[in-house]
RNA sequence: GCUUCUGUAGCUCAGUGGUAGAGCGCGUCCUUGGUAAGGACGAGGUCAUGGGUUCGAGUCCCAUCAGAAGCUCCA
């Protein structure tokens, strides 16, 4: 057979060849570099095209082959070896605690994971031993050895093997055949799974590798499955690798916004606040304020009305809005007016503890409090006759829920939309007026579950730089364009360059949404159309719309890699539907408005919590809390240093005067510490000249300037956001 | 919410059941200095909170609160 290399070359090969054939043929040092190749255009497995094969399995006729070698810069090569290095890691979990069960273990991007159910709890302390035991499997290079099993075959041996994961796992895998790998030669004795493959030749071409954490997860990431210990480690084919990639993990450590917001007292969260509720520090509330500056202004350019509205709202208004209770577990409690009303909501809640008890002797206690406690109220309110305290516990939930819908209260509010609908119904709406841009920095309040709060990325209280759209059907593209045009000028300003676009559509198969699935398809139609026209590469996700209608986010990762959603852009017709809202069109009569719903910052918790990390705490001048430091030399330069600083300070520059007693050097060092973008170093020299030496914070000297110069660059370089920054303030030569 | 880990000075962290520690930061003094850490002295602690075991608990056990990683969720 023929096989074609990424060259163009071909190589012939008899039947029966494998990749490793033909990287003998190529060289003896391919040879022993190879691990796997990637085949495409030929018959191999089930056909696929760039599909991974083993090394040594034979090839399936004519094909393209590339051969993977033990590259550390190669994501393929990188994913076998984390894949068999999974298999190490589980048979040395297995021997050291032969009651484990293994479910699933594959490779990821900077590593793998193994799923396993183990009677004794795994913790960081066995790590070590873990280690050791792979360690001795790699030594013995053993060669990983597959073998299939027609199907019924598979599933009788895994079916005596007790494993239900396994069994799960292969009546979800397609084909009659099923394959297992061996670690090893023999059968029977050596380690093997179940597993569709490929790996790696041998354990021995793993040449570095990490047990990193240890964490629970539910089988097939059901919260109401069987909870697993999930192991993760990392592996690569070079230790140098490794330490390059623990290293940078310690770097990117440095950039996490919640060690900078304490080292430059951005922000704080104090439990006796209470958790997921930031305290913005003077510092941060200077970089919140100038972006809140920045957008306002943005915002009154193109044509948005400035609103404010208060933080909560009536619970009928939530109602309306199907916010209420279809989202009441993630929204602080309802605050019922009436004690009617809250000894209701107490029976609910009694109630639905109650159905959460298994049958037995908890549930009878549950449901005697139910009892105790829907008397109570019967002859307390001399009410809620329809209540019978023999029915079902779900019926008697209908009936408690029936008695609480009509009760009055108010929420925190959980979004502003409602609010701004209201201000649009105010007054009335021709055709001429539209579209209506209602803005606000709206603070909402969502009660996340305890186990997501991180930060400032995710919190309980937060401000969103909010607005909604409203306007004719006609209207919305030109709508969506404009807003999400704002969007990338937010990130374009802010020097957001590693961002992904995410179309989050509705999931046919849920509940959750609202409204009329031809408006829905319609919506979704309007925001592939307007990516598609402004050329944006934008992904389409199922499942990720708000209930109300699909969205468009712009996601960023963090510091470790996790993908946070920043700015937003939701097209709407369920809300205007819901809240009866409309404008009179061109005939007269009453037409339905559609809503837009966007914020190009989403949180200012969150974006400013990301900021910090895009930038590692080194704003740039326009944002930053401290945008110049005067450090004197001595006391002879004093006067001349508070001259300096109070010229500044006059043109409205964030000035300091450092005049403490310390040596030029640690005072410059800790001034940079705290990431103040010029310390301008002023002696007798300085003062004699009118001059000032400008430093940077990365440790660069840029030499002696007259101050009113110094004065005009910052103030150009602050005015145009950096974009334009002279060029006696850039650093030529970093001295670090 | 679930699993695991963690909680000691303002910050970063040591600490073997037997007197509470370091570095940085902070304050005072000496030094009046020229670009990555000068010197001396000092203040600063209910060892997260509440129970328990023990002659004795920062250390062991339980609960609560908070934080971290992951899972699940996210209008």
């Amino acid at each position: 057979m023929k096989v074609t290399l990424p060259d163009g070359k071909t190589i012939d090969l008899p039947e029966g060849g494998s990749a490793f054939d033909v990287a003998r043929q190529i060289g003896p040092g391919l040879a022993k570099a190879a691990i796997g190749g990637i085949v495409s255009g030929g018959v191999v497995g089930d056909g696929n095209d760039g599909h991974v094969v083993d090394l040594h399995a034979p090839l399936q006729g004519d094909c393209h082959l590339s051969l993977l070698t033990t590259k550390d810069e190669d994501a393929e090569s990188l994913l076998l070896l984390r894949h068999s290095t999974a298999h190490v890691m589980a048979e040395a979990i297995c021997k050291l605690f032969p009651e484990t069960k293994l479910a699933y273990g594959p490779p990821l991007e900077d590593g793998f994971y193994y799923d396993l159910d183990c009677p004794q709890v795994i913790t960081p302390d066995d790590f070590a031993r873990i280690e050791e035991e792979m360690a001795r499997i790699i030594k013995e290079d053993r060669r990983f050895t597959r073998y299939d099993l027609d199907r019924s075959e598979a599933m009788s041996k895994l079916e005596g093997e007790g494993n239900r994961f396994k069994v799960d796992n292969a009546e979800r895998a397609e084909g009659d055949v099923l394959s297992f790998y061996i670690t090893g030669e023999n059968r029977g004795t050596d380690f093997e799974d179940l597993c569709r493959g490929p790996h790696i030749p041998s354990t021995g071409r793993i040449g570095a590798f990490k047990v990193r954490q240890v964490s629970g997860s539910y089988y097939r990431g059901d919260v109401n499955e069987q909870q697993l210990q999930r192991v993760y480690g990392t592996a690569f084919f070079k230790k140098k690798s490794l330490r390059v990639w623990e290293q940078r993990l310690i770097e990117a450590q440095k950039r996490d916004h919640r060690m900078l917001g304490k080292q430059l007292d951005l922000f704080t969260i104090s439990p006796d606040v209470g958790s997921g509720l930031v305290l913005w520090e003077p510092n941060g509330a200077i970089v919140r304020m100038m972006l809140e500056n920045f957008i306002k202004a943005e915002l009154i350019l193109r044509g948005y009305k400035p609103v404010f509205t208060p933080h909560i709202g009536r619970l009928d208004l939530y109602r309306t809005s199907g916010h209420y209770p279809y989202y009441e577990d993630s929204q602080f409690p309802a605050l019922y007016e009436t004690d009617r009303g809250r000894m209701l909501l107490c029976l609910r809640n009694l109630v639905k503890r109650a159905q959460e008890e298994h049958a037995g002797p908890r549930q009878d206690e549950a449901t005697g409090k139910v009892r105790i406690f829907a008397t109570a109220i019967q002859s307390v309110f001399d009410d809620l006759t329809e209540f019978d305290p023999s029915a079902d516990l779900e019926n008697q939930r209908q009936v408690v829920e029936d008695a609480l819908m009509h009760e009055e209260g108010y929420l925190l509010k959980p979004m502003n939309c409602p609010h701004h609908i209201h201000i649009y119904k105010a007054s009335p709406h021709s055709y001429r007026d539209l579209p209506v841009r209602l803005a606000e920095f709206g603070t909402v309040y969502r009660y996340e579950q305890s186990g997501e709060l991180g930060g400032m990325v995710r919190v309980r209280g937060f401000t969103q730089d909010d607005a909604h759209i409203f306007c004719t059907p006609d209207q919305v593209s030109d709508e969506l364009r404009n807003t999400i045009e704002l969007t990338q000028l937010v990130l374009s300003t802010l020097e957001f360059k590693d961002y992904r676009v995410r179309m989050g559509m509705r999931d046919p198969d849920s509940d959750k949404y609202t409204g009329d699935p031809k408006l829905w398809d319609r919506a979704e139609q309007q925001l592939r159309d307007i990516t598609a026209d402004m050329g944006i590469d934008a992904t389409e996700e199922k499942g990720e719309a708000a209930f109300y209608g699909p969205k468009i986010d712009f996601v960023v990762k963090d510091c470790i890699g996790r993908e946070w959603q920043l700015g937003t852009v939701q097209i709407d017709y369920s809300l205007p539907e819901r809240f009866d809202i409309s404008y009179v069109g061109t005939d007269n009569c009453d037409h339905r408005p559609v809503m837009i719903h966007r914020a190009p910052f989403g949180s200012m918790e969150r974006f400013v919590g990301i900021l910090i990390e895009h930038f590692a705490g080194a704003f740039p001048l326009w944002l930053a809390p401290i945008q110049v430091a005067v450090a004197t030399i001595s006391e002879k330069s004093l006067e001349y240093g508070r001259k300096v600083h109070d010229q500044l300070a006059e043109h409205g520059v964030r000035v300091i005067l450092d005049s403490g007693s310390d040596k030029i050097g640690p005072k410059k060092h800790r001034l940079r510490a705290q990431k103040i973008p010029y310390i301008l170093v002023v002696g007798e020299n300085e003062a004699a000249e009118e001059t000032v030496n400008i430093n940077d914070r990365d440790g660069a000297t840029m030499g002696s300037f007259p101050l009113a110069n110094f004065v005009e660059w910052c103030f150009i370089e602050i005015q145009t956001k950096g974009r334009s920054r002279h060029e006696s303030l850039t650093a030529r030569e970093r001295s670090s």
